[in-house]
DNA sequence: ACCTGAACACCGTTCAAGT
DNA sequence: ACCTGAACACCGTTCAAGT
């Protein structure tokens, strides 16, 4: 990549985070290149589609995502490991608002520039899910695909500002669903059990 | 309301409820007004905001609701009563997609004109709700509120067109959660006790 | 009273023309 | 290679002008 075109795609991507931050997943990708100060059609040529820009936006998070996933399957218990994934789940798409009705369109679309994403993030969700289950600690009525929807769902929840008071409370009762015996899940740092 | 008024005010809803129940709460209104075959300042003069407008196609099927609320309190046990309800609610969102977000905003916004039918709806919700709690058949943390949210959880997952397979079964994850003694709940109509 | 077309300021997307 | 401005076909919203 030029240097001026390695330049412009850096000033678009921190633009873009900045913008899409604010207005949400259907920002205006005109005002984004226009801040950038950018032609519209530059933003075009580094990426192609919205969810190509929203793609890069994310992709940091996402294997961040994915590298805690690993983490937690060998440094803690399978329930604890499994909500505090949902946890980071949930935050990380709480970060651009609207972004999730997005992904879980992705995740049929094999074009859709974030549909790797989205099977890697599915896939690291199901090993957590598949672990607690064996360990007897997660019901086993939910697959992969369900507990996507969840975090989906709860992302959606999070993303209406006239519920954020009780978006903790809506995510311990969703999150305790997923355990084989629902009681309070703490949404704060102190963990599950007590 | 004059009689060529009355008639642009039928048409317009008639063709709204087609173009929006394909194009969702976000379709044009330009689009509308153009099927109509009407001016677009007409459109606005019947239906100042696009809230307006949903207002006035959703108001049947609220109506609906408040009405059913009020029979299953009397005819079903608690337990039935809410989620057969709840079904019913979220049958009702899923007719107009994207809808459920602008009642997430309308129902702390009391200038919108969706506000009153959030209300309205909630206030029926709650009813169903705390007649189950009394009886036992309903977790108490949870208020009109939560259950309002969760309708909306419920709605925005059966509006992803992916999750469709599993909507029904999502549906009886998180009715589950609502009643004290979770076990599965069926989507379908053979009641939620076998 | 009620309706309309046009105007204004936006948008996403594409493409010929520039360096 | 890479960038740009302009073009095209849309939008929501408002308002002067018509009957």
């Amino acid at each position: 990549m030029r240097a001026d075109a390695r330049k412009n795609y850096d000033q678009l991507l921190a633009v873009a985070s900045a913008v899409v931050t604010e207005e949400g997943a259907d920002a205006s990708l005109r005002d984004i290149a226009r801040r950038a100060g950018v032609g519209l059609a530059t933003l075009y040529r580094h990426f192609p589609t919205r969810e190509a820009l929203l793609e890069a936006l994310l992709r940091t998070g996402f294997d961040e995502l994915t590298t805690r996933a690993d983490e937690l399957e060998t440094s803690s218990s399978p329930e604890d490991a499994l909500v505090s994934w949902l946890r980071d789940c949930v935050a990380c798409a709480h970060e651009y608002r609207g972004v999730t009705a997005l992904m879980m369109a992705a995740i049929e679309d094999t074009e859709s520039a974030l549909h790797a994403s989205c099977v890697t993030m599915r896939a690291a969700g199901t090993r957590l899910l598949t672990r607690a289950q064996a360990a007897g600690m997660a019901r086993t009525d939910i697959d992969g695909t369900d507990l996507f929807a969840l975090i989906g769902a709860l992302a959606w929840l999070n993303d209406q500002p006239s519920l954020a008071p009780r978006a903790d409370h809506l995510f311990g009762i969703i999150a305790g669903t997923i355990l084989t015996n629902p009681h309070p899940v703490s949404p704060s740092s102190e963990g599950v059990d007590q």
